[in-house]
DNA sequence: TGAGGGCAGATTTTT
DNA sequence: TCTGCCCTCA
């Protein structure tokens, strides 16, 4: 250990005097310092929420690289996204300089996977130009083979399959290796078989998916020991960010590769595990120290980001979790304000209030670009973002579709994979009749017959059936017209640029012709998406590069500078921080969602707090929890209780406060002692969808006043409880109703009136929220 | 070929 | 309640 020498024990500030400035030490604090100068030997790097672990992680590498311990090119770092490879790479280029561009090794866990796989792919029978598909594709395969198997697939959807296999290559299972249970979760034991049929199917289309990558290159690793011990000797310093969020796949191919040197660094914050349902296990840093003796453990503790109130809330909550390694967040920082918690009495008086707040901050100076809306699940987007178009409030929503899977592009894609790989079987259904050419399933089906006799890719037998009379004579001739096409462009590959070829094939196939024709604003942006697939092709020399690329690095991050306020999911967030955030829907049901307290008992329900402690955890100045008392979920109405999340936050850094009267209090005291008395009710209400939930009992005994402090204004809070009509209401009718006050009724629908109001115009509302006028 | 009705499903989604 | 998907019909 000859570094232990010239680094003696790292735990005071004095073994790094000041006097001697290091840009890679400077600004780093003495865990930071001790986790970039422990290079050899196994080490556990916990940082927690802001405590710096990128600079840490960046530095070390840095370190490794500028002291001469390895290449760059000796250095395996890998991450989770593109972003964070990405800026790993940009943040080690400034400590570093150049060399860091030496760094072939610096990726995602699935493109370094795949560019490993390209090398070897012989070994699992593929090529190695070998087609990665995606979702998209992935099903569309699944459904054919269920299909051909005879089987429905309305009752065993693709979906599901798909989604066993999924999770079989996460944990790094090939077909052989699913036992009896995991073979009964598709179609009554038919999972293996469909998984093998799959599998197949792939290697003779000479693709593989996504989780393949991974599983492949283990199965290599695992049979292959020369391969193996290749890339042990290779990879002399093994790094991970966000090691919590690895899979079992994952942690076997890290254990393989890191087994040489021992030389393996990870990051992680078992607190901010939030993806366990896509394969992660958090036992995988739970049990580092096992896996790895004599693993050093360096806790980044001190968080640089949020204010003490907010800091102190989180970790209030987070402790209620049981299985921890623990840590204890602090800050030198001072003052600020406390979390606040805001109850209200619907829907839409949330995002009306957090539309107030905005504009309120946005008068202080505060930019926009700073203030985030995150929410638990996609749906509750919309009610904001509907507020925001009414107010003109500058808003980005992260998420959706990323550029790749974008209809157009996939579109554009298909056709590239089909002039650079013939064998593409998918690429040609996919384009073969797009644009609209009148080449319909008969003549498909046909193609296909014809392939399957003479055991070649479809692209070929298109060329071959046209010289048959097998085809009417309009179908022979299209399809003619279009393999010569293809036939073209291949030739045309080799010798143009990709962003060229990308245009002039968009153009010759027709493709850009029929999207003119459409002249709708959504065609409008397709046009716009596909310019820029080519501008994006232009710093690619070979097609294969830039479909490697697409497959797998593109995201969709396209800079947008304008000072936009941003929503988004609380899992888009991770690794993100705003001044100002503002987290809403924090109600049973909706945070902690239903599923997670129906389906995945404690573990579920703590990765639901995990989740939260990332949500507040992103705030830096200040944190705005709202919660309502009514919410619209599937079109029903249903009462809800606030989130047990909020009073699981130490009261002393909280700030209540409500528009209802009497309810914050309430509320908390509901969830005093850990006891729950109002969950059966809650949920037997939503489940029939009745009104009988506490805030409804509450609200009806006007023990709430739901009148909000603020002038109301008409939201589409009118709906349905699904019961049944009023009779004591009537057309022409005076009502009452506690938001937009008196009003005529000016027709019934069942139990939905709608009401000329005096003040609040025309309005659809239940009948139970009026009350007949004396 | 597209429009329109019927129907189930409706967390989170780094690659 | 809203959506997306599949199927049917002109």
């Amino acid at each position: 250990m000859r570094r232990a020498a010239m680094f003696p024990s790292c735990s005071r500030v004095s073994q790094f005097p000041e006097s001697n400035p290091d840009p890679l030490l400077d600004g780093l604090n003495d865990p930071q310092r001790e986790a970039v100068l422990t290079t050899e030997g196994p080490v556990l790097m916990l940082a927690g929420a802001g405590t710096g672990k990128t600079a840490a992680l960046t530095a070390r590498l840095a370190q490794i690289v500028r002291t001469r311990r390895a290449w760059p090119s000796e250095i395996l770092c890998v991450t989770f996204t593109n972003k964070a490879a990405r800026e790993m790479r940009e943040r080690v280029g400034h400590l570093v300089g150049p060399a860091v561009e030496g760094m072939p090794w610096l990726g995602t866990f699935h493109s370094i996977a795949a560019k490993l796989l390209r090398r070897h792919a012989e070994l699992v029978g593929l090529q190695s130009n070998f087609t990665i598909i995606d979702t998209d594709d992935q099903l569309r395969l699944l459904k054919q083979l269920i299909q051909a198997e005879g089987l429905d697939e309305k009752r065993w959807p693709a979906r599901q399959l798909a989604g066993c296999i999924d999770r079989w290559k996460n944990k790094g299972l090939n077909p052989g290796d699913l036992d009896a249970l995991e073979n009964e979760a598709y179609a009554n034991g038919k999972g293996q078989r469909f998984y093998q049929l799959y599998q197949d199917r792939l290697k003779a289309l000479n693709a593989c998916d996504f989780g393949d990558l991974l599983l492949h290159m283990l199965n290599i690793l695992r049979t292959h020991r020369d391969v193996l011990e290749q890339y042990q000797r290779r990879f002399k310093y093994v790094m991970v960010d966000e090691y919590q969020d690895t899979n079992q796949v994952q942690y076997l191919w890290l254990r393989l590769l890191a087994q040489g040197h021992k030389n393996i660094c990870v990051v992680g914050d078992d607190d901010q595990s939030i993806y366990s349902w896509r394969g992660a296990e958090v036992a995988n840093i739970l049990r580092f120290e096992k896996d790895f003796p004599g693993a050093k453990v360096i806790r980044l503790e001190q968080n640089y980001r949020s204010t003490p109130h907010i800091l102190a809330a989180a970790s209030g909550l987070i402790d209620a979790n049981s299985e921890r390694l623990g840590k204890t967040l602090w800050t030198a920082l001072n003052g600020g304000d406390k979390v606040r918690v805001i109850g209200v009495w619907d829907g839409p008086e949330e995002a009306r209030r957090v539309g107030d707040e905005i504009e309120r901050l946005e008068r202080e100076g505060a930019p926009l670009s700073q203030i985030a809306i995150l929410v638990r699940a996609q749906f509750q987007t919309r009610e904001i973002e509907d507020r925001f178009i009414a107010i003109g409030m500058a808003y980005k929503i992260i998420g959706g579709f990323r550029f790749y899977e974008r209809a157009e592009i996939r579109d554009a894609l298909a056709y590239l994979r089909l002039v650079a790989q013939p064998s593409d079987d998918l690429a040609f259904e996919r384009i073969y009749n797009t644009p609209k050419r009148g080449l319909g399933d008969k003549t498909l089906e046909k193609i296909h017959r014809h392939a399957r006799a003479r055991g070649v890719p479809l692209s070929l037998a298109a060329v071959e059936i046209t010289d048959t009379d097998e085809l009417p004579a309009r179908a022979r001739n299209t399809l003619l017209a279009l393999m010569r096409d293809v036939a073209r462009w291949r030739d045309l590959a080799k010798v143009t640029a990709p962003a060229e070829l990308v245009r002039t094939l968009l153009d010759e196939s027709g493709y850009t012709a029929a999207l003119q024709a459409e002249k709708t604003a959504e065609s409008a942006g397709r046009l716009e998406n596909l310019t820029e697939l080519a501008r994006a092709m232009e710093e690619y020399e070979t097609l294969g590069d830039f479909l490697e690329h697409v497959s797998l690095v593109m995201d969709n991050d396209k800079a947008d500078d304008a000072d936009k306020v941003t929503i988004m999911t609380i899992h888009a967030a991770k690794g993100l921080e705003f001044d100002n955030v503002f987290l809403v829907g924090w109600e049973e049901g909706v945070f902690p969602s239903q599923r997670a307290l129906d389906e995945g008992g404690l573990a579920s329900l703590e990765e639901e707090r995990r989740l939260a402690y990332v949500a507040i955890t992103r705030a830096r100045r200040r944190c705005t929890i709202l919660h309502a008392a009514n919410r619209r979920i599937y079109g029903q109405w249903t009462s809800s209780i606030p989130s047990r999340f909020i009073a699981e936050m130490p009261e002393d850094h909280v700030e209540q406060e409500t528009t209802l009267s009497g309810g914050a209090s309430l509320w908390r005291a509901q969830w005093s002692e850990n006891s729950d008395p109002f969950a059966h009710v809650a949920r037997d209400a939503a489940a029939r969808g009745s009104h009988r939930g506490p805030g409804w009992q509450r609200a009806s005994t006007r023990e709430f006043d739901p009148v909000p402090r603020r002038l109301p204004e008409p939201g589409r809070s009118a709906a349905s409880f699904a019961a049944k009509p009023r009779r004591d209401v009537s057309l022409g009718a005076r009502v009452f109703h506690d938001k937009f006050g008196y009003g005529t009724v000016a027709a019934q629908e069942g139990n939905k009136l709608e009401i000329d109001f005096e003040t609040a115009g025309r309005k659809r509302v239940i009948d139970s929220f009026v009350k007949l006028a004396e």
